[in-house]
RNA sequence: GGGAAUGUAACUCAAUUAGGCAGAGUAGCUGGCUUUUAACCAGCAAGUUGUGGGUUCGAUUCCCACCAUUCCCA
């Protein structure tokens, strides 16, 4: 540090930590002005899309005197001598401000030079409120006549290439707010997503459905075969788990004499993470008594029509330059009849699992070692050969009774059971059924799954005790259906993956190194400090652990590969 | 869990084929400029080449491990 700072009496450095600096500065500057460089309140009497809707038809060279007050975020800046042009973006869009010398400092002459400070102390990114006429240039663009500024919060920090943007998946996805700054896309894919969410609340509001919330935390999850998040209540001392699916508190609702309720919500799935799958989605589910499978097949045509209709205003829509169109009526067709099309198998002729086994391997569809019926297979064959064939609407319908625990036995064909699937894009979108409600036969079901987990399956659940005496207080004949809100939105929206659609989406963290680590011989524990400040304390570490990472030229490595996932551990901080 | 690709300045990208001083544009800083639209002109500054090892006189480049991201598969 000491030596070499004797010569560059003011080194130009633009390095980030440089900039920032810079712009630091440039806050006190503005305090030392006498001016707030994080205002609170700024009147807008306009946005900037209203201003060029509605000025659209003035002339090149013409004012009006028309008085406007607005702010927004500086996102480009062309400084002449006394002129300058900036480009400023709020909510709705942009518009461009024209800053006159003369002007500016007659009507702020309060402030001696208003013109050079705003040249001199403001960036791109910073958030400015100004009022003024409206001018259009010469050049043919609508510009605010700038009259007075107020420079209303400063940023410190550079926005990214103001042509290229900001293109980096981690980037955009890390820092969210950066992406809605610089890709006005990204802010209209979010908007959609409200009006979709909001439209379904409306129609269904319309139609008499009550929205109950139920709880996130329960005591054992259900409703899904899925694997759980489990967290921890330090006062009642018990394990609880987020919740899988909102269907069994839905469904105590209708036992309780609610017709028609739904709740649209978060649900966390302790799963992978791709294009398709977030650990935590948005799911609606929605109950109505009294009704069946082909009266939700109805609303699930009905419901995304009109939603569709309503926010796009159209039911044609463009998914990754195939054509989609969500009129109804939607195909309908079983599942049975479909695997037959495709595959020339007719499972329902099969009465001996070997048989049907061979005809599937027959026609390449892999058997996995726990499928071992033929409903299964059927499903088997359904996954690998149709599903992601099936571009437009359609209901696959009338599902084997294995793998639909919670559905009510088809009232004409056995083994089956009333439930259907709605696959657009060669994705699951909904799934309902005719809900189950006879109590000993869903005992029989539950119980089967319990079973399960007993074998170790992490996907199944114990038996919710609760619930079956809900049924068996009784539930009317209800249609239950759930919707996956992500992957509509992505549909709506023409978003290839379920990251472009929720705005934080969940990324790993990125690994912190190890700053320090400390050893407890007696009690044989290992405390490690990382870069971020949090201290672990690993559990049963043999000392020879301890030694060999005081030995390693890399403990980041040694660490990883040694200790992590290896030891149990309490996080201390 | 497996495979492929990627990671270089704050942002967008070169240089890596066959190892030889890491280079542009944007943003930034200084100066000039009253009709710009990615303004322009002159100048300046800006790098732990994801991290840690290895090979080598010399590594962004070759090798190994690790981290993260993207896509595909399970």
């Amino acid at each position: 540090m000491a030596g070499n700072q004797s010569q560059n009496n003011q080194p130009n450095k633009s390095t980030l930590e440089e900039i920032r600096a810079n712009r630091i500065e440039k806050v006190q500057q503005i305090k030392d002005l006498g001016l707030n460089p994080y205002a609170y309140k700024w009147e807008v009497s306009h946005y900037a899309q209203l201003l060029q809707e509605k000025y659209a038809e003035l002339p090149d060279g013409e004012e009006v005197a028309d008085e406007v007050s607005v702010a927004g975020r500086i996102m480009a800046r062309r400084v002449f001598g006394k002129l300058a042009f900036f480009e400023l973006q709020d909510e709705t869009g942009k518009i461009q401000l024209y800053l006159d010398k003369k002007k500016i400092n007659s009507t702020m002459s309060d402030l001696t030079g208003a013109f050079n400070h705003l040249k001199k102390l403001s960036d791109t990114g910073d958030i400015l409120g100004v009022k003024g006429t409206l001018k259009r240039t010469e050049k043919g663009e609508l510009s605010i006549y700038v009259r007075e500024f107020a420079i209303l919060t400063k940023s410190l920090l550079p926005l990214p290439d103001k042509w290229h943007g900001l293109t980096d998946t981690e980037k955009r996805y890390r820092q969210r707010y950066v992406d809605l700054i610089v890709n006005p896309q990204v802010r209209n894919t979010f908007r959609i997503r409200a009006k979709i969410t909001a439209g379904i609340r409306r129609y269904l509001e319309q139609r008499d459905f009550l929205e109950i919330e139920s709880p996130v935390l329960q005591s054992e999850a259900g409703g899904a075969e899925a694997r759980p998040f489990i967290t921890y209540h330090n006062t009642l001392e018990m394990d609880l788990y987020l919740r899988i699916a909102t269907e069994l508190h839905l469904k105590r609702l209708i036992v309780g004499g609610f017709d028609k309720v739904f709740e649209l919500g978060r649900i966390f799935r302790n799963e992978g993470v791709s294009t398709r799958h977030n650990p935590e989605f948005t799911m609606i589910e929605v109950y109505q008594a009294y009704a069946d499978y082909n009266d939700m097949m109805a609303l699930t045509e009905d419901l995304i029509s009109s939603v569709a209709q309503e926010v796009l205003g159209t039911t044609k829509v463009t998914y990754q330059a195939e054509e989609i169109d969500l009129t109804p009526p939607w195909r309908r067709v079983t599942m049975q009849q479909i695997v037959q099309e495709t595959t020339g198998i007719n499972f329902a002729q099969f009465d001996n699992f070997e048989t049907a086994k061979s005809a599937a391997k027959e026609a390449g569809i892999e058997v996995p070692e726990d499928c071992k019926t033929i409903g299964k297979l059927l499903n088997e064959a359904f996954e690998q050969k149709v599903e992601e064939s099936l571009i437009q609407p359609t209901f696959i319908i009338d599902y084997p009774i294995e793998i639909s625990p919670l559905a009510k036995p088809h009232r004409n064909k056995p083994g089956l059971v009333e439930r259907f699937e709605l696959f657009i894009v060669g994705r699951e979108t909904a799934n309902s059924f005719s809900e189950l409600t006879d109590p000993l036969d869903q005992r029989e079901r539950l119980e089967a799954q319990a079973a399960k987990k007993e074998a170790g399956d992490v996907e199944a659940h114990d038996v919710d005790e609760d619930f079956l005496a809900a049924l068996e207080y009784g539930m009317p004949p209800t249609g239950g259906l759930g919707i996956g809100i992500d992957r509509l939105v992505m549909l709506l929206t023409d978003s290839p993956s379920i990251r472009d659609v929720i705005a934080f989406p969940l990324l790993k963290s990125q690994s912190v190194a190890v700053k320090s680590f400390d050893y407890d011989a007696e009690k044989q524990i290992l405390k490690i400090e990382f870069n971020n400040g949090s201290i672990y304390k690993y559990l049963d570490v043999p000392e020879s652990i301890y030694k060999e990472l005081k030995e390693t030229p890399s403990v980041g490595k040694y660490f990883n590969s040694h200790i992590k996932d290896k030891f149990g551990f309490d996080r201390e901080v």
